[in-house]
Order: structure tokens, then C-alpha cells, then sequence
RNA sequence: GGCGGCGUACCCAAGUGGUUAAGGGAGCAGUCUGCAAAACUGCGAUUCACCGGUUCGAAUCCGGUCGCCGCCUCCA
């Protein structure tokens, strides 16, 4: 089965075929540094990871751009409130998004560039489309004629007579109210670059147009990002690069839908955004990432605390199995891995059905449903004591899906004490009464309980595992020792 | 007003023309356990917002009604 695609640009599911066989060059918009990143956020550069991840592991060779804006009115905005540099703004805030992107498994793009290393690119770009007449300069601003881009309105499926009709309180300099900067002028100690116009800075359209034609050519496969970003950003993106090279810019076009509070849209001006890395104190960066996933990404996704709760609850499900699994195996899933996913998939009937599901543009949730399938025989087989093939097939068969889905289950919160340690009840007594505990006084009260079930001390075993319970810990008793579970949050 | 989308069990969520409508959470019952926890087993939508139509057959296609949302200004 091929790979399915919805393309915006043509509002429909399309066999997904690359200019170049073999290679995919895909750009999505990133965020604009200027504040800390909310889940809305979070949703973009998880889906797209699981689309760049997918396209891998088919074994296509993808150059993945992914760019950083910072340069623009709101980081200007806020760089006077702050009073402070612009770079030490946006610098503060792309270490932000980077740490933040490795909590939650995002890998690395092949490319981050940042707008304001690319200005002589848009400069360029810029003087291109004055001299193929589809740009003028006004002073020291240069706009975009949108009247001369016949294509124009083509991926928002909007006419410019509705634009027209629409747009309020146009810039009188203009010649079109519909038309868009391409440059802007600096006014006093605002950030800005020489430029044939004068001093002054790109506007916010044409840094994606030039990063892409650079760095992945005039055409490439797959441009992402946000849905509100189809217009007017996208729509502008198309006009300014075609207008440019003359050539098709991207041809898939992916958009996911946005995080949601109360049926309402997560955004800065409503005030209603949950930052991610307050989030992250309160919930592990991973189960953020299962919630993500658990919805299609072209459907809007309602966010709450107790939505994220059942996320939790349910990705708890995917490490205890796993973790059952590492202790019987006897080793990470990847140890057991050999080869490659593609090759993985031979005889592997579920595995086989989550790449179709995946296929199918790229419907997580209906992967995840399949995964539960396999930890659900997996669980099975361990309670039965299956055979090391049967369990060893079931655990890698889900640790390739895992993998795909960039879900990371933290097994370490799951010990089994094994070695003995002396048991002192008045050791036991005055630990019970510590609020915190170390790694070695949680080993060795499990051993301590474990020792009093077996002289039937019903009471201080329950006394302990009530001591456990409110210091945030599970304990599991099973037949060869017992395992300590930390809970999350 | 223009463009686009959504409405599936208590909650979340797949399924978009054809065997019993995935899966997860919560709940209830059973197995296991000193009691738990986890796991396993069983139970739970004769029905997919509502009304018509097309079809041998529709949650799925078409028309209408109701409700909700996004974009059209900065936004992931």
C-alpha cells in the first residue's frame, strides 16, 4: 500500500510520491521566539516528527528543514518591553524550544536555520521579485503585488475579491490593500539590516520562501505546518516563491489542527494557552507526546488537565507491559531488534497493519489501537509463560512501533529488589517516619515488607506499602520479589 | 457574509458503502493475591446529532434541519 497523503493544496488524500526517488525534502514552519511554547506548539513539532519519523523508516532519505523566526513585530514588541537585546531574547527562548523538544522525543531536523541568517537570501529573493515586477518599494517598505499572481489564493481557496472586500484599515502606501510586506523599514532602535531600501527588516512570509528554496530547492515534497497558518502565511509563501523561481514550491501540502480549551482555540491573545514546561513539571514529557498522538492531527483536539490524566493512565498501561517484557526478556526491545523496519515487517501480520494505518495519512490513533492490540498478547503471553519466540516477537513487534511513534516509556520507574538486606524494625520505624527517602531507603523498606509478609506481619506490611502509596509510589508483590513502581505526578 | 471542518458508548477516540462498529480510560463481576497492585477473563453502542433520499445494503454517499468550532488580523 502506498503512502496517503491529504494535501491541502488540493483538499484531498493523494498517493504520496516524491520529486526525486528515494528522497524527501520536507520544510515546516517553527515557532517565532519571542515567549515560551505552549501545547499548541508541542501538537506541530510532535505530528511532524511522527510524519518525519514514518517517512525514515520507509526508508526514504529526508532532508527535514525546520525553521526559527526570530525576527519580527512581536519579538520587537517584547524586546522593548523587556528592555533587553533581541538576540538575548530569542536566544533564551530557542534553547527553550530545544530542550523542550528533546523531552518530548522530537528528533533533531537535518536543518534549523534562523531568518536572521538568511537576510541576504531574502534580499535577494526581495530584488528579484522587484525586478520580475511582482514587487514594488514604497520608501523604505517593499510589498508584494498580489494582483500579479494569478495563482494567488490557490491553497486557501480564497478569491481576491473576497480579500478585498474583507481587509480593514489597509496601509494607504499600498497600491492593493491586499498586497503584503516584503521588507519593512526600522524605525529608531528597532533591530534591522542595510538593504537597497534602507535600514529595516524581511516581513514574516518571505523568510520561509527563501529558507526553502535554499535549502531544499526551488520545488521540494512536503511543506508543513499549523492549519491557521494557511492563510495568509502559506498562501504568501506560494505567491513570493513562485513568483521568484517560476517554478511549482511545494507540492504536499500538511496542515494539523489545533489544541482547543472548552471548544475554544488555545492562543496568546485569548489567554488560555497551558506553557509546555509548566506543563512538563506536572506531567512526564512523554505522556503529552501519547496524548498528542492519540487524535488525528487534521482534527481539532480539545486539552485538559483530566484529558492528560487518562493519557497518563493509559501510557502507564504501554510500560508496564513493556517493562514486564524487559525483565523477562531480559533486555531492551532493541536488543532484540535486528534490522531494519522494513525488514522487521516480513511475516509480522501487525506489524504489517501498523504501517498501514500509518499509510493512511498518517492515523496515529488508529495505530495506537494496535499497538494496545499486541501489548494485550504480550501481557497475555507473559502470564502464560509463553515461549522466549512468542514473547520476543510480541515485545519487538511493539518496540518497532514505540519507536515509530517516538514514544519513549520510562521503564526505570519500575524496580524489582532482588539482593537481601538485615532486617531492623526500628530501622523500618524511623524510616516511616522520614517524609523523603533515598534510592536506598525505598530498596530497603521493600525488603523490609517483604520480610514481614513472610512472617505474616500483615500489619506493618500494609503500614509500609500505605507509606509507599503516600510518598507516590506503587508496590507490586510478586512470587520471585517485589517491584516498586514511581508514579508520575 | 465567504471558505473549511466537526457531531460515534459515562469520557477520550478509530472506522467514511457490505462479516459480530477498533482501541484506551472509568465502572461492574470473576481469576490471581494474606489483603492489594498489576495482569488476564467476562459485561457494556441492534446503533453512529436529527429528518428525508439514493442503494440489494449507509455511521460511511446526497439533500435539509439543529448544535459546535476554525480561518478570513498576529497565531502551531
Amino acid at each position: 500500500m502506498p503512502l496517503k497523503i491529504y494535501n491541502t493544496l488540493t483538499r484531498e488524500k493523494e498517493s504520496f510520491v516524491p520529486l526525486e526517488s528515494g528522497k524527501v525534502k520536507m520544510y515546516v514552519c517553527g515557532v517565532t521566539v519571542y515567549d515560551s511554547c505552549h501545547v499548541g506548539h508541542a501538537r506541530a513539532a510532535v505530528v511532524f516528527d511522527c510524519v518525519y519519523r514514518f517517512l525514515r523508516s520507509l526508508g526514504l532519505e529526508v532532508k527535514y528543514v525546520r525553521n526559527f523566526t526570530d525576527i519580527d513585530d512581536k519579538i520587537i514588541k517584547r524586546v522593548q518591553e523587556l528592555k533587553v537585546n533581541y538576540r538575548t531574547l530569542t536566544e533564551k527562548y530557542i534553547q527553550e524550544y530545544l530542550d523542550e523538544m528533546r523531552l518530548l522525543n522530537v528528533l533533531d531536523p537535518t536543518l534549523q536555520p534562523r531568518a536572521t541568517e538568511h537576510i541576504q537570501d531574502m534580499i535577494q529573493m526581495i530584488e528579484d521579485l522587484i525586478e520580475k515586477k511582482y514587487a514594488y518599494a514604497v520608501g523604505g517598505d517593499v510589498y508584494f503585488e498580489v494582483s500579479k499572481f494569478s495563482g494567488y489564493g490557490k491553497l486557501s481557496r480564497r478569491s481576491l475579491d473576497e480579500m478585498k472586500a474583507s481587509r480593514i484599515s489597509p496601509d494607504e502606501r499600498k497600491l492593493h490593500p491586499e498586497d503584503f510586506a516584503l521588507w519593512k523599514s526600522a524605525k529608531p532602535n528597532e533591530p534591522s539590516w542595510p538593504s537597497p531600501w534602507g535600514e529595516g527588516r524581511p516581513g514574516w512570509h518571505i523568510e520561509c520562501s527563501s529558507m526553502g528554496v535554499k535549502h531544499l530547492g526551488d520545488s521540494f515534497d512536503i511543506h508543513g505546518g499549523g492549519s491557521d497558518l494557511i492563510f495568509p502565511h502559506h498562501e504568501n509563501e506560494i505567491a513570493q516563491s513562485e513568483c521568484s523561481t517560476g517554478k511549482p514550491f511545494s507540492r504536499y501540502w500538511i496542515h494539523n489542527e489545533m489544541i482547543m480549551i472548552d471548544h475554544t482555540k488555545m492562543s496568546k491573545s485569548l489567554g488560555n494557552v497551558f506553557v509546555l514546561r509548566e506543563l512538563m513539571k506536572e506531567c512526564p514529557a512523554q505522556v503529552i507526546r501519547f496524548f498528542i498522538i492519540s487524535k488525528h492531527y487534521r482534527s481539532p483536539m480539545d486539552f485538559s488537565l483530566e484529558a492528560l490524566k487518562e493519557a497518563a493512565q493509559a501510557f502507564e498501561r504501554i510500560e508496564m507491559a513493556m517493562a514486564r517484557a524487559q525483565e523477562y526478556m531480559n533486555g531492551s526491545w532493541e536488543s532484540f531488534k535486528n534490522g531494519t523496519f522494513l525488514e522487521a515487517l516480513e511475516g509480522s501480520n501487525e506489524l504489517i497493519q501498523f504501517k498501514e494505518a500509518l499509510e493512511d495519512d498518517f492515523n496515529t490513533p488508529k495505530s495506537l489501537g494496535i499497538l494496545f492490540q499486541v501489548l494485550g498478547e504480550l501481557n497475555q503471553a507473559l502470564d502464560r509463560k509463553a515461549k522466549r519466540d512468542r514473547v520476543s516477537t510480541l515485545y519487538r513487534s511493539a518496540g518497532w512501533m514505540l519507536d515509530l511513534l517516538g514514544l519513549n516509556p520510562d521503564l526505570k520507574r519500575f524496580r524489582k529488589i532482588k539482593e537481601a538486606l538485615p532486617f531492623e524494625e526500628e530501622k523500618v520505624r524511623s524510616l516511616l517516619n522520614e517524609a523523603l527517602w533515598k534510592d536506598e531507603d525505598v530498596e530497603y523498606l521493600v525488603k523490609a515488607r517483604e520480610h514481614a509478609r513472610h512472617q505474616k506481619l500483615w500489619a506493618l506490611a500494609d503500614q509500609i506499602r500505605e507509606a509507599f502509596k503516600e510518598r507516590g509510589f506503587g508496590i507490586q508483590d510478586e512470587k520471585d520479589g517485589a517491584k516498586v513502581l514511581r508514579r508520575n505526578g
